[in-house]
DNA sequence: AAAACCTTGTGACAAAAGTCACCCTAAGTC
DNA sequence: GACTTAGGGTGACTTTTGTCACAAGGTTTT
């Protein structure tokens, strides 16, 4: 499977690299498989390598002290993980946690290479910056939603980003997986949930969610 | 004052860029001073430069739709504005707002440098690299702060910052101003002082806060 | 000195969120 | 069919945070 589906992977989902970078990276790069459930980071782990998601979906947490989880954002095939980038640019420990909630599939870009790319390939320059700025901005909506914005708010908030990352007015998930998303308790959650549903906002089912309009 | 002091900027607070690197600023940058209270950037403005702080300190803040400011980090001289970076870089508008608190003079880099200087000054490239890193370090600990603690922690944290910027243990500050740093009330931040100083953790004066340890 | 204003303190109350206890029901297992 | 487990509903209560009203000292203005 290995150098043919890499450089499947790197032509269909990166077509803006140009073709000597993509070579490069085909060369380069190593691939590896999660599970879905799988941890594919740990807070306090250290990056040898840029992640480049390709196959599947990865949930993206800060770690707290106490062991609580809270989410901050999905990268979906195409998407690096910004943190890896900067990381591994500087040999820093990962201060965030990623979950695989689909089978996943990531390239592993070794920092070694990192330099050299940067200064040979616009193209690959371009990239980093635009995922730098993606996930920069994507903080800020998160910090957005607790600074200003009450749990209520909070979880029409997740809810959509739920529906625009899954593609589908069908949301899968528990009351419990929501609250812990949300540094929340199920309860609260299952209370707030029944109010967007008696204005009509969504339908609640046994497993999932249904978001109307 | 204008090409001499800014050559004294760039050589004292940047010793690390090459000297090429050096001179291509000197050349290129503008320089531009601010009272204190004044704004930087505004919400929603485009920005035409990257910016670095020579003189001065900043606050940069998040704007909530309804004209709440949450603080999220200072700036001070040597360090520059990771968003002004991003933003220049993709022409996009800005989503925070930056106040000097003190008298403050910023140097701005044109965009169109940008790309030029990142090919052709590693120590250029470094710079960006560093300043992305650690404003996503600090987003991720605001983050931390707001998601996984209460008001009573989130003072302490703020006080404990405020002390780390301004290298002192008296800090002017009034609780209304705290209060709004934090987006929210005069009385629960009075309360929560007073609470501190019960535990001996601060004293309170009109005007100032005393921290102890 | 009087007036106006700013900063802080405080009690009473309201709203939001978290916790505890317990229930019911759907789905799966033995 | 009996049992177990997971998901969800609900009421009562507590804690945290926000809001309102007002008082008491300072400081500045006039």
């Amino acid at each position: 499977m290995n150098s043919s589906s890499i450089s499947n992977y790197i032509n269909t989902l990166f077509p803006q690299f140009e073709p000597a970078l993509r070579e490069k990276l085909i060369e380069q790069v190593t691939i590896k498989d999660f599970k879905a459930g799988e941890h594919l980071m740990q807070t306090g782990q250290y990056f040898r390598s840029t992640v480049l998601i390709v196959e599947g979906r990865v949930k993206l947490y800060r770690e707290g002290t106490d062991g609580n989880e809270f989410f901050m954002y999905y990268l979906q095939p195409g998407e690096a993980c910004a943190l890896s980038m900067i990381c591994a640019a500087k040999q820093e420990s990962s201060k965030i946690m990623g979950k695989a909630i689909e089978d996943s599939t990531i390239l592993m870009v070794p920092i070694t290479l990192m330099d050299d790319l940067m200064k040979q390939y616009p193209s690959w320059y371009y990239f980093v910056m635009e995922t730098y700025r993606s996930r920069f901005e994507e903080l800020l909506l998160v910090i957005d939603s607790i600074a200003f914005n009450g749990l209520d708010q909070r979880l029409s908030f997740y809810l959509q980003k739920q529906q625009e990352q899954l593609q589908t007015n069908e949301l899968q998930l528990t009351h419990q997986e929501i609250a812990s998303d949300l540094n929340s308790s199920r309860e609260v959650i299952s209370r707030l949930l029944k109010k967007m549903e008696q204005k009509g906002e969504i339908k609640l089912y046994r497993n999932f969610i249904e978001l109307k309009k």
